[in-house]
RNA sequence: GCACCCAUAGUUUAAUGGAUAGAGCAUAGGUCUUCGGAACCUAUUGUGAGGGUUCGAAUCCUUCUGGGUGCGCCA
């Protein structure tokens, strides 16, 4: 129940202050001391000509009729604190809760089609933790923005092209032998790289070989598929461990095809401007470097292939909005783009969005690097994770059963959760430390909240109407509120693009209901209390267990 | 040189311009008549510096300091 918008129309209905000035001056108090929602009246002084706390005082003696579920107002230093009936509320509250249940995906489809691309993988190149963040970000806003009703298209864009792969055929054709694995490629990469400072010719073979590639010779083409081949079937056994699906894995090399176009519409359209030999769009007047569309040899570049990229999703998909998932030091590479998909007239220009994240480094070692091998793999990472959890279920809780797959889900999900903790565009230094702490605000935390609420459902249910009579206390209100906030947490996570807005939430729901539970026997002898506390425990637990998959973390129901 | 981003406790971090800056880790104590101790409670320490706007600033503007990223033929 949007409790914020009946008070704001009740406030207005009094006449008493003006209409448009009120509006969205409402929120809710962040300490119960003060209410359970107010309104500061600062901002109404000017145009009312009188002092704030002469407001809310006149406010207060106009409220003589108050909505049902507000039990008293008070005015205090300018502020006007309406205080709601907590059984009232946590009748409301559960009911909606309840109502909703554990099921993923309740709301309505809204029509609306969002494009995210994330992840983003380079063929013949480790999946490392550098690829986390895009990884887990994309995924959570696909489950995020499936939840709120929309159509997700979730893209891989596969890094599949360049001159790189020129590099890595010559390696292969003179190095390798027989069938290659992700590290064979990787030792590869990195010998070319070595070899060639020594001997130059290496290079002319490199692009020799990359032309070879871009005029669809059979041995270069089968070779190059084939190391497609190894690295996909690699990096779907991380995403599913993690849990991440992709609706297209169409990268950069499918748009080889459409390049001339965009280069062609350039030209119609009068953007592009010849510059010490290549082609751009001048962008001086936006205050911003010129987008290179065609290097001097006429060869295409990134933007070209980013625009060729965002017409052909508008094409396909017809996006509302069109998300990239790409790290911050991308952010001018975008800008560029997107203006000049504004400049060529598309107004969807508007619809796209980089969702830029900060760097991952790795502690003591500095920036990842995959020539040096200064990487950590992403799997390696997991793997390291996983067995930490057999450990500690192998001492706190051996008779376990399916062990194996609860100790994947726990550690599968502190990594996740490491991602997804903090705000995005802060950079973060990787360390096993930090990554396989499974105390405090941790995703094993949630997962034991969530396993402690089920163990306790185990033994008892709540059944038939519920009383709430006798749940006023503070412990017990703040847990009320805390879930009456879930589908606005949500939504404030998809409108920024920010998945740990509902990390943060799943924390402090559940430190709620740990001091809860410490405080309150649930299962006790007055069957109304134990009643509508088996309610609660309930209510937290559908909702964790909805928010922990916004997240990607799965809920085991024992650990 | 120019542009953008970041700066909160020893450390990782939270806070639509609102009331006493909230947590985790670490440290030191404590909770066991336990529905799951991967928990809970108590204690200690904090807004990089200076100006400005505002009734009110961690938050907005500005200068400075420190760190990061980017700036035409890589992606």
């Amino acid at each position: 129940m949007d409790y914020i918008k009946q008070i704001e129309d009740y406030i207005v209905s009094k006449g008493v202050v003006p209409e448009t000035e009120t509006r969205g001056l409402l929120v809710y108090s962040q300490d119960m001391n003060n209410g359970d929602c107010c309104l500061p009246c600062f901002k109404l002084s000017k145009s009312m000509r009188l002092a704030p706390v002469m407001i809310a005082n006149k406010l207060k003696d106009a409220m003589t009729d108050l909505p049902s579920f507000v039990e008293r107002v008070e005015s205090v230093n300018g502020y006007l604190n309406f205080y709601f009936s907590r059984t009232a509320m946590a009748q409301s509250v559960l009911d909606a809760t309840l109502d909703r249940g554990d099921k993923f995906g309740s709301k309505p489809q809204n029509g609306k089609t969002i494009c995210i691309d994330y992840s983003s993988v380079n063929i013949a190149k480790p999946f490392h933790i550098g690829h986390l963040l895009t990884t887990v970000i994309g995924g959570s806003l696909y489950r995020i923005y499936k939840y709120l009703g929309y159509n997700v298209v979730g893209i891989n864009h596969l890094g599949d092209w360049g001159t790189q792969f020129g590099k890595l055929l010559t390696a292969y054709f003179k190095w390798g032998k027989g069938e290659q694995t992700m590290d064979s490629l990787l030792e590869l990469y990195v010998r070319f790289h070595k070899e060639a400072e020594k001997d130059d010719s290496l290079n002319d073979e490199a692009r020799m070989w990359f032309k070879k590639i871009e005029t669809g010779d059979a041995t270069a083409t089968t070779v190059f598929e084939q190391f497609k081949k190894i690295t996909l079937a690699e990096v779907d056994k991380v995403y599913k461990r993690l849990g991440i699906v992709f609706d297209s894995y169409n990268g950069e090399s499918f748009y080889n095809d459409k390049l001339q176009d965009v280069v062609d519409e350039l030209k119609a359209k009068n953007l592009l401007v010849e510059s010490e030999g290549a082609m751009v769009v001048p962008l001086e007047q936006y205050g911003m470097p010129p987008c290179l569309i065609l290097k001097s040899d006429g060869a295409s570049l990134y933007a070209t292939r980013d625009l060729a990229c965002a017409e052909y999703r508008k094409k396909t998909y017809d996006f509302d909005k069109n998300l990239y998932v790409v790290a911050y030091q991308q952010n001018l590479h975008f800008k560029q783009v997107f203006k000049v998909l504004e400049l060529m007239g598309y107004k969807w220009a508007e619809d796209c969005v980089h969702v830029p994240f900060g760097m991952v480094s790795i502690e003591g070692s500095g920036a990842l690097s995959t020539r040096s091998g200064n990487v950590v793999k992403l799997i390696d990472v997991i793997d390291t994770a996983v067995e930490k959890t057999k450990a500690i279920i192998a001492e706190k809780n051996p008779d376990l059963a399916n062990s194996e797959e609860t100790a994947e889900a726990i550690g599968v999900g502190a990594v996740v959760f490491g991602a997804l903790c903090g705000s995005r565009i802060k950079d973060m230094v990787f360390s096993y430390e930090k990554a396989l702490n499974f105390d405090g605000e941790t995703g094993p935390y949630l997962q034991y909240t969530h396993a402690r609420c089920c163990s306790v459902l185990a033994k008892a249910q709540p059944t038939g109407k519920i009383d709430y009579g006798e749940l006023v206390d503070d412990d017990t209100f703040a847990l009320i509120r805390h879930l009456n906030s879930y589908d606005d947490i949500v939504k404030s996570a998809a409108d920024k693009y920010e998945p740990s807005i509902l990390t943060r939430y799943l924390i402090d729901l559940a430190q709620c209901f740990n001091k809860f539970y410490i405080g309150h026997r649930i299962i006790c002898d007055d069957k109304n209390v134990m009643n509508a506390r088996l309610a609660i425990t309930l209510a937290v637990k559908n909702t964790l267990k909805n928010g922990m998959e916004l997240i990607l973390l799965k809920a085991p129901e024992k650990m």
